[in-house]
RNA sequence: GCCAGGGUGGGGUAGUUGGUUAUCCUAGAGGACUGUGGAUCCUCCGACCCGGGUUCGAAUCUCGGCCCUGGCCCCA
């Protein structure tokens, strides 16, 4: 039997409900906030994202040539996009632009729990604003957003300025090893690391400032950074909004090209995999032709919030099911039309069967049946029975919509 | 790329000192029951992940591959 692609999933009804209740909670939140949603293309130049993420990144894409000997790739991920996609359409659009996207990714990696070949992330990305309310935007935004989906979380706020000011007299390839080791909490690599640099003094500075939780300790490791007045308003007006946060300056996101304020989020009942949410502030315009305008965005792992949140109830919409014997069916069809109007799901047999195996067939899963036979037809009446109760009685068209509609969803 | 465990009808399973027609539950279809369902009974449908090897004979032993689950690495 043929399988599908590694790393890739099926959804059936069940599972299609439940992500699209959470996606359209999550678009929802956006457009409270006036982020309107954007879409770019499935693929893209592959040139798009090694400039954003180097030559690396490659192996772990799926990359292909058309047949104009294109060399193009699946999308990784969806901000080196939407900038683009900014530069190209928007430039001068009036600023902030406030963006927001759900949008399927591609990644040829090693599937895990919550790590797929094809996921999918919503996101968000505010562009062309340098302030701290700025900042503080998006990452109130991100609180908003996992507080709807429902999920369980803890949030991570942090700044690079304070990590950078203290790495600063080493040389690059030294200070992408040093935050490695910082990034996996790795203390014996990290001092073993310093001390073969002659600097074992730094390595408790850093092992300090990672482990600190207020900003007044922060700056005391760190020193005075330029940025300071921003980090201390932004942090200001996340308390002013109630955003439940902690402090955690050893975020390094990996990423060279994020600028200031850096923010992730964990799923409280996840295993390795439990990042939700990663974004911050970062320049990425100008890569693309664009003028180096200001960005700050996050991202959140739709598929592991689904994953967090586990087996919810799919809420069921009421169901009728339209029952006719041969003479009843011309009006069961106009009845059943009504009853779509109306907005309520009906169903009608489509196996031939007789009214008694309609009615076994329509109790598995709708709360109504609308039975409609000769008599029904002669009378102008429908007979409304309760699968539930037993109850039946005979109505006009209207009252039974109106007593179904009354019943609201399960 | 690495490590561990796993793969039997759509779902869940029994069966492995190699041996006839592969067990049971559930789901699905039909019937007992042609104007009223859920109970019960009966019938039907439907599986040993793929390929090589050992053997008279493989779901069972063996090798390789694929896939699944969790973890490592990586994580834009």
């Amino acid at each position: 039997m043929l399988q599908k692609p590694r790393g890739t999933r099926d959804f059936l009804p069940d599972e299609m409900e439940a992500r699209r209740s959470v996606e359209w909670r999550l678009r929802e939140v956006g457009r409270r906030w006036g982020y309107r949603e954007v879409c770019t293309p499935e693929f893209e130049d592959l040139e798009l994202f090694t400039m954003r993420s180097g030559e690396g990144i490659v192996e772990e894409m799926y990359v292909f040539e058309d047949k104009g000997g294109r060399k193009l790739a699946l999308r990784p991920e969806i901000t080196a996009a939407v900038i683009r996609m900014y530069v190209n359409e928007a430039k001068v659009a009036p600023k902030p632009l406030r963006w927001c996207y759900f949008a399927d990714c591609f990644r040829y990696e090693r599937p895990q729990k919550g790590r797929y070949r094809q996921f999918w992330q919503f996101g968000v990305e505010l562009i062309g604003a340098d302030t701290a309310m700025a900042d503080a935007e998006v990452i109130m935004l991100a609180a908003d957003m996992l507080d709807a989906t429902g999920v369980r979380y803890e949030l991570k706020v942090g700044h690079l300025a304070l990590m950078k000011n203290l790495l600063d007299g080493l040389d690059p390839a030294a200070q992408r090893k040093v935050r490695a080791h910082l990034d996996k909490r790795d203390y014996d690599g990290l001092n073993e690391t310093l001390a073969a640099m002659g600097k074992p003094d730094l390595a408790r500075s850093l092992v300090s400032l990672v482990e600190c939780r207020t900003l007044a300790e922060a700056f005391a490791i760190a020193g005075e950074v330029p940025g300071r007045a921003r980090i201390e308003q932004t942090l200001a007006a996340l308390d002013a909004y109630g955003v439940k946060y902690t402090l955690n300056f050893g975020i390094a996101r990996g990423l060279d090209y994020y600028t200031g304020m850096v923010f992730e989020g964990f799923a409280d009942n996840l295993g390795a995999e439990n990042q939700i949410l990663g974004g911050g502030t970062y320049r990425l315009a100008h890569l693309f032709g664009g003028d180096d305008v200001a960005s700050c965005g996050f991202a959140i792992g739709f598929d592991r919030v689904m994953v967090s949140l586990g087996e919810a109830q799919p809420r069921k919409d009421t169901i009728v099911g339209i029952v006719c014997t041969e003479e009843g069916r011309a009006r069961a069809l106009e009845v059943s039309r009504a009853f779509r109007s109306a907005g309520i799901r009906a169903e009608m047999d489509l196996m031939e069967r007789g009214l008694g195996a309609q009615l076994a067939h329509a109790s598995k899963s709708a709360e109504f049946a609308v039975v409609i036979g000769k008599r029904e037809v002669e009378a102008g009446t429908v007979m409304l029975k309760n699968l539930k109760s037993g109850e039946q009685k005979p109505l006009d068209l209207m009252a039974a919509i109106t007593e179904v509609g009354a019943h609201g969803p399960r």
